[in-house]
RNA sequence: CGGGACGUGGCGCAGUCUGGUAGCGCACUCGGCUGGGGGCCGAGUGGUCGCCGGUUCGAAUCCGGCCGUCCCGACCA
């Protein structure tokens, strides 16, 4: 291997590095002059870009809609929901002068849009033929986090916001789980991410919720991701915020709200799951380019060749895949080869003078690296069949390694041991208070990620009271 | 916000201890030869050494302050 290709940090020796290393590399973000601010640059906005639209199909199909609300809240606002303001104030950033003038009352630059929206919904619905209200919002936050890093946790973050309201509790209820799982099945079928999804503990709910439901991830070492949340906030905005609607009794009643949201920190998830030494692994589904075509000149026929490359590319085009075809004279096919690695393109198809020869192409797998020899005619079809291929092996892998690093602890010496050693998610009892669960976090450095749907009874490790099953891990 | 490390062309670094006007590899530009796993030769471009102040004839180098980055902790999507 060359000096090159060394320069990526093996993601075994130093994850972290290894992670910012290949950012930079494939060019998906880059710092900003403000601590904590990123811009994301094409090739990874481009990626952004297929998760929106793949999430934005899965929302209207279940029936939401889009709409925008504005960034900045009045402190009045936030500060309704008494748990809300104090989860999120020491992250919130304050406008206090417009131009040259201070501002009567501060301005906060949305953390998240519970509040703002409320005040809209209070003046939108008045009867129980206005519910439920299915609104999604693409949009931005701004948390001054202490800690940042690209695509994890940023001051400014892209996400989705869903904002819904219903009459019952047990309808939003429904729509909570529903988008928990809409969110499941995206990580799944398309970021070929294997989540595990449940309730949040208590100390872990969001900050005003009745009740969080979790996808959490695991990460290539061994560390939890929240990877998306979808919180059932009972009545408890709509009490702050006097939204009321006449039932079909004639009662005037507060309604019952959700919110769910998932943010580009998906696109970090991405890359620690699937990424390897080699750099970047995206899955079909979401990869801007699924096939990149590599010629392979020499000198003498370099003019044929490069022919034949761009009327491949059109073929493949028109076979309905995303492709490229790298022209650029300047760098070696073995250069090539190891650029398109480290962007992650699933596919890879050299064509030189022998396979022009032989009327076929090669095709090389980024997720294997498994190398086959396919008629020219053949391509389109064995591309799409590939791509499906590959984007079930992904999922498959990821899965594997999951249940891999997913260990069942005995006693809290065990847990202790499994924490410090492997890491991974590990499964206990917990008795259900936040003393055991505090104390589980200062020993270890473990959190419970979440409560999954079916628990077993069991005795706690550490009280030795019963408890029933929860998931633990250190988190990123 | 605590503990530690570090800020020198786009990236990775040397030079700092012992002050004398900035260098290497990669990248980038141009020319030529090359091309099935990061090729070779030649010629170039690019840096107020994180910022502000101090000491000095002279500061990347010494002193003070600030800012930023990374790692380990406390808080979070």
């Amino acid at each position: 291997m060359t000096e090159a290709v060394e320069r990526l940090t093996k993601k075994s020796e130093d994850p972290s590095k290894w992670y910012l290393d290949l950012i930079r590399m494939a060019k998906l973000a880059d710092y900003g002059p403000v601590r904590g601010t990123f811009a994301i640059r094409p090739y990874g906005y481009a990626i952004w870009e297929r998760i929106q639209r793949d999430l934005d199909d899965r929302f209207k199909a279940t029936g939401h809609v889009n709409a925008y609300f504005p960034l900045f809240i009045p402190e009045s606002y936030l500060k309704k929901e008494a748990e809300h303001v104090e989860g999120f104030d020491p992250e919130v950033a304050w406008v206090t002068r417009a131009g040259r003038e201070d501002l009567e009352e501060r301005i906060a630059v949305r953390p998240t849009s519970e509040t703002i929206i409320c005040e809209f919904y209070r003046r939108w619905i008045d009867s129980y033929r206005d519910l439920p209200v299915l609104v999604n919002q693409w949009s931005n936050f701004v948390r001054w986090e202490k800690v940042t890093r690209p695509f994890l946790r940023t001051i400014e973050v892209l996400w989705q916001e869903g904002h819904t309201v219903h009459a019952t509790a047990e309808e939003a209820r429904e729509e909570t789980l529903r988008m928990l799982d809409v969110y499941q099945d995206c990580f799944h079928e398309t970021l070929a991410i294997p989540v595990l999804t449940g309730m949040k503990s208590p100390s872990e709910r969001f900050a005003g919720a009745v009740e969080t439901f979790t996808c959490e991830a695991l990460m290539g070492d061994g560390r939890a991701l929240q990877a998306a949340t979808s919180h059932d906030l009972g009545q408890n905005f709509a009490r702050a915020f006097d939204i009321t609607f006449l039932d079909e009794n004639q009662e005037r009643v507060h309604p019952y709200q959700t919110s769910w949201g998932f943010s580009t920190r998906s696109v970090g998830a991405l890359i620690l799951v699937h990424g390897d030494d080699r750099g970047l692994k995206i899955p079909p589904k979401l990869a801007p380019t699924e096939a990149v075509v590599v010629p392979i000149w020499r000198g003498k026929n370099k003019g044929e060749v490069r022919r034949e490359a761009e009327a491949l590319y059109s073929e493949l085009k028109d076979a309905g895949l995303r492709t490229e075809v790298d022209l650029d004279e300047e760098h070696s096919p073995g250069w090539k080869f190891n650029e398109h690695e480290l962007r992650g393109v699933p596919v890879r198809v050299e064509l030189g003078p022998k396979d022009i020869e032989k009327g076929q192409a090669v095709l090389v797998r980024r997720d294997t690296g498994e190398k086959e020899f396919v008629e020219r005619k053949q391509l389109g079809g064995r591309l799409h069949v590939l791509m499906g291929e590959i984007q079930e092996n992904m999922l498959r892998q990821a899965a594997a390694f999951r249940h891999e690093n997913t260990h069942q602890a005995g006693s809290y010496e065990e847990f202790k041991e499994i924490i410090a050693e492997k890491r991974g998610f590990v499964v206990a009892p917990w008795d259900g208070t936040e003393e055991t669960e505090q104390r589980i976090k200062e020993e270890t450095k473990a959190t419970i990620r979440l409560l999954p749907f079916e628990r077993q009874e069991g005795e706690d490790l550490v009280s030795g009271r019963p408890g029933k099953t929860a998931i633990f891990a250190r988190a990123y």
